[in-house]
DNA sequence: AAGTATTATGTACTTTGTACACATAACACT
DNA sequence: AGTGTTATGTGTACAAAGTACATAATACTT
């Protein structure tokens, strides 16, 4: 790594010195602070969600923020997202990836804060928020407005991502229940694609990549005819998942 | 706004303390200096290429760097990415785009350094290396070995990235020179997604996705029956990009 | 003039996507 | 008990896209 500028006074003969002391080097680098902030993406009432809090800063008083935490010394940015979601659902085993950092100099009132946005989806039903400080809550991605920082801007990456995502890869299951019906599949895309689809061909397109398990069981409670339920075969498919080519723009 | 159930109960006084001071708050945050990294992509002799110097430092003698350098205060990420490739090719209208960062807490011998990893494609054709400091050289992608840091990550990381994009913007254009032989594009494809294609399939393909302007001039100094040059209508794809919707995994 | 390499275009077949129709199962209401 | 309502579950006919392969045309080389 070399800074600019003062690297063109070149030596004759093309090299030019090498840099022994790399720590001193690295001392004269401006510093800023990094953090992470993830955008949880849960599933519920045929709406997709995301937890927030309220923000204790007094700038942004009454405004929504994402969750998120300082980046600690000899931390992964992606340890630090895991430890969030950990402190703030307790769970462990959580889908979760880095989509965008943000730099804007600006983007905190308190000086610059470089922020590392993380994408991560949860079944909303198999755990219950047991803190909910800061009024912790999910809120629906589709009426967000009134949030600190440029976390909307933020929100708004992660949620094209999201939509990306689930139509490439079965990622959208891990925002529903082991075992689902067709018809909540099927919710969960319309929902998060803002699209309305064909049943049928749903089931069809589905069926025939052949990654569902049929369990024997059937949806209990529903105030019509219950659909079976099903797993998805995630093993099947890290096997046989496509290794497509095709140039479609 | 309320989430399921348990959170109807509104916390007493429930408000935490707001925080007034957000600038104390943010000097008390642990700092590391970030940089930006370049992946320069260049098509060359049919040959997916890359910008890279020789290290300067002496823990990484005669390996391979990329393009770096140290994001400045009050500087955007997407800027300083900007700034090292204007100063080290002159160009200013490059394709850009920031594709992961990298935080491993020893990736730099001198301490920590956050990178942020970028993206960009020019057409080597289109402009020759002035300066050729530190062995600044064009470098197959496919032969890459003793790359200092974590740079061979990193390359992988965005080259993957490229396969992707190629698949679905014409992004893979940016290598090409503004005017191109139908040959020419698909040997890019070919040789970035180490496939082999179809001619005539390739060809229908892109004829009939209707974004190619025959210019009525032909390939000169070819070996063989010259073919025709074509132009990329960038416009019209912007206008009529695919809204895709397809579940495909 | 014949041979070679590459461009250029077309055709037949297979697979995938799309737009519908209809029978079936549970429930709610009278 | 019967009827209406709302889903589920399955099928079919057609259109579009992808795949495999054949043949003619053009420039250059010997």
């Amino acid at each position: 790594m070399k800074s600019n500028g003062h690297t063109t006074k070149i030596v004759p003969l093309g090299k030019t010195v090498l840099i022994k002391d790399a720590k001193n080097l690295v001392d004269s680098y401006p510093k800023a602070p990094l953090t992470v902030d993830c955008v949880i993406f849960g599933f519920e009432e045929n709406e997709l969600k995301i937890l927030l809090i309220r923000s204790d800063l007094e700038a942004f008083r009454n405004k929504w923020t994402l969750l998120g935490d300082i980046m600690r010394d000899n931390e992964e940015l992606d340890d630090a997202a895991d430890r969030v979601l950990l402190e703030r659902t307790g769970m462990t085993d959580v889908f979760l990836e880095q989509v965008r950092t943000f730099s804007g100099p600006t983007r905190h009132p308190g000086g610059r804060v470089i922020t590392v946005a993380y994408a991560s989806l949860l079944d909303i039903r198999n755990h219950q928020l047991k803190i909910t400080d800061n009024e912790l809550h999910w809120h629906p991605v589709n009426s967000l407005t009134d949030m600190a920082f440029d976390h909307k801007q933020i929100v708004d990456a992660c949620y094209k991502w999201l939509q990306k995502m689930i139509q490439e890869h079965p990622l959208g299951l891990n925002l529903l229940p082991d075992k689902f019906s067709l018809r909540e599949l099927q919710n969960l895309y319309e929902a998060i694609l803002g699209v309305s689809l064909d049943r049928r061909n749903f089931r069809k397109k589905f069926f025939t990549m052949d990654f569902l398990i049929d369990t024997t069981e059937m949806e209990v409670d529903v105030p019509h005819r219950p659909g079976k339920l099903y797993k998805f075969n995630f093993k099947k498919y890290e096997r046989n998942k496509k290794q497509w080519f095709a140039i479609d723009f």
